[in-house]
DNA sequence: TATGAATGAGCTTTCATTCAT
DNA sequence: AATGAATGAAAGCTCATTCAT
């Protein structure tokens, strides 16, 4: 295998045995793979990290990956999962809460409604954070579109709901523009948030810092950038 | 070679041969070689191209890109050179151009200046902008520390005149501040560029685009964005 | 890799896992490897030795030889430590013996010793003794003076010992012409050993051979005339 | 090609043309190609010397070793020709000279004839020799058995005649022990030849010495205990 | 559930050689 | 006579995966 060409066009043949499992209670072995799994793949990438570097990291057997997780593709799906389907529930919980309030929500307040899931779901693991971008920022590769079209399958619909919210606070752009400047957002929240580490590091070296903390704090310098980003005036027609 | 771990640390030792020639008139072959991994490493990613699919593409002989440019590692660095370099003589050039006007430039013509440099460069080959971004995302890794260095003592000081100015027209945000905003921004530059064609092919499906006017459509676009998110008024103190 | 110029010079790095384990009771894998590659590296050398023609010659699959001993350069350094470990012990258990007798041993004695030494470790396995003779010649090579301090600091301690014996048996030449006629005899022993087959071969065509008893009879005709080699009268001063 | 396997069993398909022209006057060209290869092959052996080596110490075009010698084995050839015949020549005046003499010539006379011819031919050139004697070690491999009767072949009979002497001066011992102690002693010369830049840094550390004056010694050295090794009274029957 | 051993496919790189000029 | 470019073959090695236990 490989997080090259093909990989993610047959993801749904990798058995997704343990993957519920894993959300209450997982095996000491399978958590320690997923674990060191995130650290490298947060570290490296994905086609960068070995098998051997995971298990030689999670101290198991360099058989346990396949064995728990049927592939590395399985392992990267798992990741990538035990990281969206909480966030997705966080982020409608947060919704759920604003729609409660009778005004509309402002841009900021639905931003803040992101950053607030973010914090509470990777606030405590910053590294499966970083490689939730990372899944993000390869969902945007020609050859990973299957990963992207897994992403819309299993995410698309939850997601939506946010986007709605969010296309409502950005009239006045028109929908090629919102297209637009919704991703020059989305780059500055996964470059962002995926180099976070580096980032912080050299923010504030030789620091011992506090990851929760920190992740915390980056959300909150971000959310006045990209509102104000989305609500720029532009240029009258760019083409 | 891999670029994955450690291969960033000797990149010195490359043979760098044919690299002023290529800047001129470059051998049919290695200039073939050059394109074809422009393209894949677009698509693909460093690790994920093979040298096999880069000859495959440019229909060389497997060895030629060793006899060229001594490795891959070689041959990303020459991509690399052949992109950074003009690209900042033409931003030199631009900001000459902004001095002989006697009063201060605006933030937004300095972004200007820069979009106009990435258009003249690249506008032409939007591969190798796209391969560029990916290498200044690459240098963010911790892995990748030897990357890092490469483009600083190779690119550092030319950059820093951009820097300069651009902290100047900046002077509300403290150092802290500054220093976040600038890499959301650079997030923002980098994840659409490097993810341009697929952003370019989602905007427009089944069109058959010119790059270059698409190149110049984005930055035009990008340029109010960014400015507005480096001169958004911030939280009072996140931390 | 390649026994050509760099390669022992960071030697240390390579897995020595089941070195141990094999002393004893090595793996089918393990051990055919070894023994395929003790053979090949005796009739070719070991640069013109390919893992190919080990693995094939073994009947296990190439990268299985990556797998037991890390690289070819961890074979080689298997494959020596086999054969020098035992040996060594089996000349200071020699040397121990000749103590035990009150009169001091004679140059003749003392050759036996190692002579017996050689024949009870290798006499069952003449290819091992060839490698290892092979891997002295090496040594003398300035490319590979890493494998020359590797020697020297795994068992130059303990050839010091019979060193010392040797010298003690030889007062009689001053300390240059010691150094000199040491080397002249290891010549004829590292020659005559590494290209047994050969010789054995070329003594008595068309035979079928017992190795064990021709090791022994080549051993017992070297030794008088190694003997008289050392203590021939010299010239008076040659420089 | 490599000299492994299968090299020497058509060594006969070369092309010899520049072989002769050689010997009397090389073109700057080829002789800076042999004096590099030569320096190589000592220092290194033939198989883990690269053609790029040798061009590149030529300070020549990678092509010229094919344009000149066909081939990296018609390379070693001409080496091994350009060595092997004016020592053959020496060699055979030597012994003319011998004759002159009424008295039997005594063993040391004989070898001293020997000595003398190897410091004529190749006193200046110490390299050479080194390479001519790491042939004569390469012809014993059961893979290079081509080389073996080239050498014989070119070589044999005007050898021969050396040998017929050493036999008549020798007639205490019975054929076969003849056999092997002339393989012991070769062992002795071919081992301290071909490592002797080696030795003789062992010898006179950080001293610049004269290769010539150095070899002349060594043979000084050698020829009295070649001798005494030759005459020493065996044992009874090895076997 | 877990693992040590093994494997097939494929990776980058090296090499001697060839060829058009 | 000489060379820069190119090439086919093969080298050592890595990797995700499988399998017997």
């Amino acid at each position: 295998m490989s997080i090259g060409e093909h990989q993610w066009s047959t993801w749904r043949a990798v058995k997704p045995m343990s993957a519920d499992k894993n959300m209450y209670q997982t095996s000491d072995t399978s958590s320690r793979i997923i674990r060191a799994a995130e650290q490298l793949f947060a570290e490296q990438g994905f086609k960068e990290t070995t098998m051997r570097q995971i298990t030689t990291l999670a101290d198991v057997n360099l058989a346990a990956v396949n064995y728990h997780f049927g592939s590395k593709k399985g392992l990267i799906q798992s990741v990538a999962e035990r990281s969206l389907t909480p966030l997705c529930d966080a982020i409608e919980e947060g919704l759920a809460r604003l729609d409660a309030n009778i005004s509309a929500p402002a841009l900021e307040e639905l931003l803040q409604v992101l950053a607030t899931a973010l914090v509470r779901v990777h606030g405590r693991n910053a590294y499966a954070l970083a490689v939730l971008m990372r899944l993000l920022d390869l969902a945007y590769r020609p050859a990973q579109q299957g990963l992207q079209s897994f992403m819309h399958t299993q995410y698309g619909k939850r997601m939506a709901v946010f986007m709605h919210y969010l296309r409502q606070e950005t009239q006045s752009l028109d929908e090629r523009e919102f297209f637009w400047r919704l991703h020059f957002m989305m780059g500055s929240v996964i470059f962002t948030l995926s180099n976070m580490h580096v980032l912080i590091a050299l923010d504030k070296p030789g620091t011992e810092v506090d990851a929760a903390v920190e992740v915390q704090a980056i959300l909150q310098r971000m959310v006045p950038v990209i509102s104000a980003g989305l609500l720029a005036p532009g240029n009258s027609d760019p083409g």
